[in-house]
RNA sequence: UGGGCCGUCGCCAAGCGGUAAGGCAGCAGGUUUUGAUCCUGCCAUACCUAGGUUCGAAUCCUAGCGGCCCAGCCA
């Protein structure tokens, strides 16, 4: 059984832990979060982040929170909660207690900006949004004081109220963080930290119409939940000053600290939140779960196992280096798990009639074939052989190229499982197409080689009648670019056509009816195939392809 | 001289002053009733560049070069 070797990694976030450890920081306790907003699904590179803070948590003996970061509630609803929570349990980890949300914190955090402005910290500014902006200055130019700037306290606080009490519209006031206008870090020139939005909140109803933004709510959030190890994306950097001046400012619990590693980005693959909610919005696709998205829940449906994706993300590594990763690493975990644990089937995509004339019409023979070829543990199943059987359009050829190790008019091939046949007699109808074949079995070949000569070739098949009908869905890549998403491409410009190919006439060894969808099948020789639930309905049979298997043919 | 971060094989990534791990991909063989899996071997005199320190530098210093991020009342 092969097993990628994956070094004990021992990246720099695990080192800076076990420093802290060592020096006995936090009283040798360790505590994470994963802080989703719910303003769309989870994707691969959340799986990165979720791997992460849950397996450090784990390694030492610490805990992960799961938190919704819950500010914007305009852009949040349920249905993010409650699939992200599925998600994150999907892939295998459980988070520590009950789920946390950011607005369970909305009352603290208005009594630490209440004391903020009472320490002449906070100011209510009444400027535009524009004018805020200019006032902000530049990247290179510092900018200046808001004339609201130097308002009393009691006036602030005055305002505030107005602000919470709804009495001023949105747009018409914002509170402030006093720090310095002129910092070269723009993070630092006062920013927001709560804005007026009569926006009903999916937690909290109608309670506010002022929300604390990002920067002001994730370091007290995790100071409240007394969080070690505030983990997350290089973006962050910029705003760990702010991150570290707002809580020395106030009377919290402690002072988490912030690390940042480089987020995931996977070629030929698009993981953006905002551009994957636009495939499922103008229907590129056909919602957040369908098979072609980079989504946990299109990856499971796909036909993913959580495993594969956590034995990636600890193949990829954590830096601060912000590179590509090739989606083959991916696609390399998927197969190499799915070797190991799928049940072999067979299933002809494209039908082609083959009939053994030496064998008598109406005979079955019950074949017993291993599920595995390695694992006996997974049994066996039977497969009826008959007169009349379907082989692989892609199988036959008339005439092949040099090195066809399938059937050829002529010559000999091995049933998978079953016996050798040779083709005798090639079918076409009107236009020319081979419509069927009439072979000869040699019935000593069942379990043992022919003597006396080599049969080049195996091939898989199904009985005509006993097999079952299948729509099997062949995904492949959503784009056809390296990197859909760089410079000013646009990635709609290279979804790839052909990332989904229905096969309506498939045709499956009868074992086959019986499949779930929580255990994905290896169609031998074709590729790992998962059922599809959603859509296999009414006695209907989906499904979905998953990866097809290695095709070394014509490379070497 | 706006600030922050990063630069080791095609890709990911160890390395933390003692003479370049590993994985993916690739190449060459072997086994095989899946052109799969598995097994074996090959694959950076070289660590962005140039100087310097040192017996010794990918690791320390200096100066360059290249890339990414930041001007939401988004997160």
């Amino acid at each position: 059984m092969s097993k990628p070797d994956v070094t004990p990694p021992s990246h720099f976030i695990r080192q800076i832990i076990r420093k802290d450890l060592d020096a006995g920081k936090n009283s040798g306790r360790v505590a994470t979060r994963f802080p989703p907003e719910p303003n769309g699904y989870l994707h691969v590179g959340h799986a990165k982040s979720i791997c992460l803070n849950f397996t450090l948590a784990q390694e030492f003996g610490g805990t992960c929170n799961l938190r919704f970061d819950d500010t914007n509630p305009e852009k949040e609803s349920q249905e993010y909660i409650d699939a992200i929570q599925r998600d994150v349990k999907w892939l295998g980890f459980d988070w520590n207690g009950a789920v946390r949300y950011a607005s369970d914190y909305f009352d603290a955090l208005y009594n630490y900006a209440v004391d903020l402005i009472k320490q002449d910290k906070a100011y209510v500014d009444e400027l535009t949004a524009d004018q805020i902006r200019e006032y902000r200055g530049t990247l290179k130019e510092p900018g200046k004081d808001s004339p609201f700037r130097c308002r009393s306290v009691e006036e602030n606080l005055a305002r505030f109220e107005d602000m919470r009490s709804g009495k001023l519209e949105e747009g018409k006031a914002v509170l402030r963080v006093k720090i310095d206008m002129a910092s070269p870090n723009i993070n630092m020139r006062d920013p927001v930290i709560y804005r007026i939005k009569k926006a009903h909140h999916h937690q909290t109803g109608d309670k506010w119409c002022i929300y604390p933004m990002y920067d002001y709510t994730h370091c007290i959030s995790d100071a409240l939940e007394e969080i070690t190890h505030s983990i997350c994306t290089l973006e962050f950097e910029d705003h760990r000053p702010l991150y570290d001046w707002v809580l020395d400012q106030l009377d919290v619990p402690c002072h988490p600290q912030q690390i940042e590693f480089a987020r995931l980005n996977l070629n030929y693959t698009v993981t953006s939140k905002r551009k994957l909610k636009l495939l499922v919005d103008e229907k590129y696709v056909t919602g957040w779960d369908d098979p072609r998205m980079p989504t946990i829940a299109g990856m499971r449906r796909r036909g993913f196992t959580p495993e594969s994706i956590r034995t990636f993300c600890e193949m990829i590594g954590v830096t601060k280096s912000d590179g590509v990763v090739d989606v083959g690493m991916l696609e390399f975990a998927l197969r190499d798990d799915l070797d190991k644990r799928a049940p072999r089937a067979m299933c002809v995509l494209n039908p082609l009639k083959v009939t053994i004339t030496n064998w008598e019409a109406g005979k079955q023979q019950m074949l017993t074939i291993p599920s595995h070829p390695k694992d006996e543990s997974l049994g066996v199943r039977e497969i009826p052989f008959t007169r009349e059987l379907y082989i692989d359009q892609t199988d036959f050829m008339e005439n092949p190229p040099k090195d066809f190790k399938r059937l050829v008019p002529g010559e000999e091939v091995r049933l998978r499982g079953a016996y050798v046949i040779r083709c005798d007699e090639v079918i076409k109808d009107a236009n020319g197409n081979v419509i069927e074949l009439k072979c000869s079995h040699d019935e000593n070949t069942l379990g043992k080689n022919p003597e006396g000569r080599k049969v080049k070739g195996v091939i898989h098949w199904v009985p005509a009648q006993e097999s079952v009908p299948v729509q099997v869905r062949l995904y492949d890549r959503l784009f056809n670019n390296e990197s859909p998403d760089s410079g000013d491409k646009n990635f709609l410009d290279f979804i790839n056509p052909n990332a989904l190919v229905v096969v309506d006439n498939a045709r499956a060894e009868p074992s086959l009816a019986k499949a779930t969808s929580t255990i994905a099948f290896q169609f031998e020789r074709e590729g790992y195939f998962v059922k599809d639930d959603a859509d296999s309905t009414g006695g209907k049979l989906v499904f979905n392809r998953t990866i097809t298997l290695r095709d070394t043919w014509g490379k070497g």
